[in-house]
DNA sequence: TCGAACCATGTTCCCGGTAACGTCGATCTC
DNA sequence: GAGATCGACGTTACCGGGAACATGGTTCGA
C-alpha cells in the first residue's frame, strides 16, 4: 500500500503471456482493426485477466498525445464557472480527455501567466478559459502558447476559439420582461466590469434599455458577491426612483433582496428583482427569483468538440452561441402606479 | 497553432546550446545541489531564454511518478464538496501536484468503478474520495487499488487514510444551540442516508437530542435539495409539533422556509431553521440562516499532506479532524411559548 | 503460374526524460 | 607523495509504449 511497487506489468510482459508480439497488444488495446478476432479475443482475456492498464506516461510520450486538457477557471466558487467547468469535464471524459483545471481566483498569488505554466507544464493538447477577466484574456493573447486557445466569452474573437453563452440574448430577455410589465427606470447592479461576462451583460442591457427608450441610468459595479448586494440596498435613503434591479448574478440579487427587505422595500410591491445564473436555490428565494438560465450541459460539449477537433488540427466548428433562457418567478411584477 | 508541431525542444538540445550535458540540465532543473553555482546560471539562462519546458510525460515515464493525485467527488455541484475539491486543488498545486478530478453524481452512468479506472489510467499515484457515499467506499474497499486511498469522511476508518469534519461535533453545536433557546422538540431533515456525510450528522443530532432528552422523532430523509424541502414543507398540514428543523445542509433549510412561508408558518417566530455549510448566500437567505461552517481551506492542505506523505512512502501523518463553527443568525430564536 | 496486393503480425528504433554508475581533476590525509 | 575522498560533471542504459517498416502467408488477377 505504501510504496510497495507490485511489479506494474508492462505490454511485453501481457504480449508474452498472450503468446503475441507487444504490437499486437498495443494494436488492440488501440482498437486497432488489423487484428484477427481471435487473436483480439486472446489478447483480452489476457488483458482483463491481468487488470492490465497501459501506462499513460508512455503512451502520451510514444504518441505525442496526452489527451489531456487545461482549464482555467476565474472563479472556482461560482455558480456559473463552475457548472460550465463540471460541463467541460463531463464532455471531456466521454471524449476520452482528462483534465486538469486550475481556479485563479481565490488563491491570490496565482496570475494568469502562473495558471497558463502550470497547464502547458503538463503537456495539455489545448488550453480553456471560462468566464475570464480581460486581464486573463490578455495573457493568453500575449503569452506565446503552442496549443489551440479557447475562451467561453459573449463575443468571437478572432484570437481566439470560442464558445459562449449568449450573454447579449440574456440581457435583452430580461430588459424585454422588465419593459413587457411596464418598467421604464430600472438599476443595473453588474459585475465587475474586467469580468468579461459582467461587461457583455452590461452592454446589453445598455443598448436594450435604450431600445426601450428606458431612463438612462448610470450602472452599478458590483464584485459578484451577496454581500455587495445587501450593502448596496442598505445605503439606500428611501424608495429609490427606479422600479426594478437587473443583477448581474443571482448572488447579488440575494443580497439586494435582503438590503431592500430591512430598509422596507418589499420585492415585487416595490422594485422588482432580477438576477442571472439560475443558481439552484433561485427558485426558493423570498421571493423567488426571476432570472436567466444558461445552458452549461450543451456548453462542455461545445467546448469539447472544437478543442479536440483542434489539437487533432481538424476543420474547427464554427463557433458556438448557447441560447438562454428567463425564468419568470415571483420577483418580478408590474411597477407601482407612478 | 493546428496541429504544426513547433519542433518542441527536449533537455538535449537545451544542453548543446548550454554547453553541457543532458545530465546537468536535468539535474538543474530539478534542483539538484550537485551542480555548480556558474554552470547552474548558464542553464538556466538557456532554459529562460528558450522558454524551456521539460516533457512531463517522458519525466513520469523515466521516474516512475506522476505527481497526480486523483479525487473522486460524490455531488460535484454542492457547495461543500466543492469548496473540499477546490481546497485539494490549490494545497496540491502548492505541494507541486497536479490533480485529476471526477464527479460521480450528474452523470448518471458514472459507477465509482468506473470512475476509479479512469483515474487509475491516468496513473495518479494516490486517491482521494471526498463527500463520498457508502456504495462508493464500498467500491473503493472492493477493487483493488495499488495507491494510497484517502476518504473525507466523519469517522476514521481501518481501512483507509482519513481526514475529517467533525460532522458530529456540527451536529452537536446545532442542538446544543436549540436546546439553549430552548427547543425541546427538533425535526431533522437529513440528507440521503447512503452519504456517509448525512449519515455522520443524523448519527450525532440523534445521540446528542437524546442527552438533552428531547423528543424523539423520527427523522425525514431528504435528498440535500431545496426542492425536497420546498415540497416537504408545503405538505404539512397545519403548524406542526416541533419547534425547529435542523436540515442537513443550507440548500433543503432554503427550501423549507420558502415552503413554511407559503404555508403562513413564519421562521423563526414559529419555527427555528437550520442548515449545514454556510453557502455564501445563507447570510443574505431570508431570514439569514444559522448554519454550521466547515473549515474546507484547512481540509485541503491536510488531505494533501497525507496523500503525498504516503505516495512518498513516508510516515502517515496522524488523522487529522478539522473543526467547525456555528454561525447563529436570524433563523433561530426561542421557540413559542407553548 | 507468377507477381501484386493484402492481411496479420513481428522487429526495430525512437519518444524525452531519469537512475546508476563512470570519470577526472582537486583536495585531503597520514 | 601515494592513495582516498569528494565535487562536478558525463555516459549509458533503461522507463513502457507507438510509428514505421519488414515479413511471411493468402488471395487475386492476368
Amino acid at each position: 500500500m505504501t510504496a510497495g511497487s507490485p511489479e506494474r506489468l508492462n505490454i511485453r510482459q501481457v504480449a508474452q503471456i498472450a503468446g503475441v508480439s507487444h504490437m499486437t497488444v498495443s494494436r488492440v488495446l488501440r482498437g486497432q482493426p488489423t487484428v484477427k478476432e481471435s487473436t483480439r479475443q486472446r489478447v483480452l482475456e489476457v488483458v482483463n485477466e491481468l487488470n492490465f492498464q497501459p501506462n499513460s506516461a508512455a503512451r502520451a510520450l510514444a504518441s505525442r498525445r496526452t489527451r489531456r486538457i487545461g482549464v482555467m477557471i476565474e472563479n472556482g466558487s461560482a455558480y456559473g464557472p463552475l457548472s460550465t467547468l463540471r460541463s467541460v469535464e463531463e464532455a471531456a471524459r466521454a471524449a476520452d480527455f482528462s483534465v486538469t483545471s486550475i481556479a485563479l481566483l481565490g488563491s491570490e498569488t496565482m496570475t494568469p501567466e502562473d495558471a497558463i505554466a502550470h497547464l502547458t507544464a503538463q503537456g495539455v493538447e489545448a488550453l480553456c478559459a471560462i468566464a475570464p477577466r480581460s486581464s486573463s484574456v490578455s495573457a493568453l493573447r500575449r503569452i506565446r502558447i503552442d496549443v489551440p486557445v479557447l475562451v467561453v466569452k459573449a463575443d468571437p474573437d478572432p484570437t481566439f476559439l470560442t464558445v459562449s453563452v449568449d450573454q447579449h440574448a440574456g440581457a435583452e430577455l430580461v430588459v424585454d420582461h422588465l419593459a413587457a410589465l411596464g418598467h421604464r427606470d430600472v438599476l443595473h447592479v453588474a459585475g465587475p466590469l474586467d469580468w468579461l461576462d459582467a461587461r457583455a451583460r452590461e452592454r446589453a442591457f445598455h443598448v436594450r434599455a435604450k431600445e426601450w427608450r428606458m431612463r438612462q441610468r448610470p450602472i452599478v459595479v458590483g464584485d459578484w458577491t451577496a454581500d455587495f448586494g445587501y450593502d448596496y440596498a442598505r445605503r439606500l435613503e428611501a424608495l429609490p426612483p427606479y422600479t426594478a434591479i437587473f443583477a448581474g448574478n443571482d448572488d447579488m440579487a440575494l443580497g439586494l433582496v435582503h438590503g431592500l427587505y430591512e430598509r422596507g422595500i418589499r420585492v415585487p410591491e416595490d422594485i422588482s428583482i432580477v438576477g442571472f445564473d439560475d443558481v439552484p436555490g433561485a427558485p426558493h428565494f423570498l421571493p423567488p427569483l426571476t432570472t436567466v438560465r444558461q445552458d452549461f450541459d450543451a456548453l462542455g460539449g461545445a467546448v469539447v468538440d472544437a478543442l479536440s477537433a483542434a489539437a487533432e488540427g481538424q476543420e474547427i466548428p464554427q463557433r458556438t452561441r448557447l441560447s438562454v433562457e428567463l425564468k419568470v418567478r415571483a420577483s418580478t411584477a408590474a411597477p407601482r402606479e407612478a
